[in-house]
DNA sequence: CAAAAAATCAGGGTTTACACCTACAAAAAA
DNA sequence: TTTTTTGTAGGTGTAAACCCTGATTTTTTG
């Protein structure tokens, strides 16, 4: 028997998958959480034979999740549910290790079959979903792979003071470094996203959800 | 027994929430829609007791299928599910008839007093999200009352540009005007709104939701 | 019509942002 | 171990933002 974790923010959406897997005897929900860090706690203790992983949710999303699960457990087999809609690191994803792809707008059927797919070792990729990668990719191959070009975490850091509105010398005050240095980071950042100026490189954050607007 | 339609465009949740109901006695599941459009559809031959309404969907919102259906059926009892994080118009939604709101983030303990609740001819809304309205209101009522009927035409044009991420010398051009008028403009937008910057300008042009995120 | 508000423009001064460099030590990855 | 990345910091010059006062014309409104 399946033994399955169900990660996502959603209570009464697990609830509802928990429900469904039971109901049509795909497995043994042995665990919940609500977000990424809540997962990796239950892996301490629950051995569990797969886990369906939403990716966005708040404290820590499903990619870092996936990432740090299987560097505990290479055997663990992770399907993605995700919601097409907005940033679905599809190919993170699958880097990381996902062995599946399905969307919430699939129907039950899907689901059944992604979960007995990968029951048996195998693979599933919603069809759905990459039909859409392939429309997609002319608006946002260069977007995902070249200007993604990957923030360090103190350019993130950089950035979300920057998004909430504050100047770069409030910001070096804060962080106890040089005005330069903070300059220095908001250089790279303009670089790396591609954008003119300050204003242009908080929207850019702000549209491509790497900070939340508080 | 509560005949029920359930609206929301992910497939799969619409399947957990109905298994929910059904295995919980709550009623039954008369029929299912992914979008407001389909929902009004299925009005003219379903008469649903009770609907379970996500916001923000496709094609047609919860808003515009919430107004539309209590046109025609003013007896109609709809509950709405939101997700909280996004713009959910819970003034608008109520103003437009809704007689319940639970969060997606609720347990199934909570949809079920709702459902219980608006069955006996109640009302159920969340706490959490009272709570998250209350929190929210000290920030916003004051500046919404004051600042925002004061900006003249020219200055939401011109700070419709700046939340763009145009400069100030980009939309002098674009608006063939000298750059000393939009930085007075500027200036009298920072005064009215009580920034400090640009970039706070725009950040609280986006809050207040004086312009959409493009 | 007269008064008020809105939209336009100007000058001048201070501060900050921005672009382009260089540089070096520590940490991480190869 | 060697190479690359990251975080730190500085210099220099230009452009832009920012702050103030003041003024003219047009539009709105009582």
């Amino acid at each position: 028997m399946n033994k399955i974790i169900i990660v996502d923010d959603h209570s009464l959406f697990r609830e509802g998958i928990k429900l469904l897997i039971e109901n049509e005897g795909l497995g043994e929900v042995i665990g919940e959480a609500e977000n990424g860090q809540e997962f990796l706690n239950l892996l301490t203790t629950l051995e569990p034979d797969l886990v369906i992983m939403d990716i966005e949710m708040p404290v820590m999303g499903g990619l870092e999740a996936t990432i740090e699960a299987l560097k505990i457990r290479p055997e663990l087999r992770i399907l993605a549910l995700t919601m097409l809609n907005e940033k679905t690191n599809f190919i993170e994803m699958t880097n990381a290790g996902v062995v599946g792809f399905v969307l919430k707008t699939s129907g039950k059927n899907e689901f059944e079959r992604a979960i007995e797919s990968i029951t048996k070792g195998g693979n599933y990729f919603s069809n759905d979903l990459l039909r859409h990668i392939i429309h997609n990719n002319e608006h946002q191959a260069n977007k995902d792979d070249k200007n993604r070009e990957h923030l360090t975490t103190r350019e993130k850091e950089v950035l979300q003071y920057l998004c909430e509105g504050f100047t770069v010398s409030e910001i070096a005050s804060k962080l106890f470094i040089s005005i330069k240095t903070i300059e220095s980071h908001r250089s790279t950042l303009l670089r790396k996203t591609n954008t003119r100026n300050t204003i242009n490189l908080v929207l850019y954050a702000l549209r491509n959800k790497l900070v939340e607007l508080s």
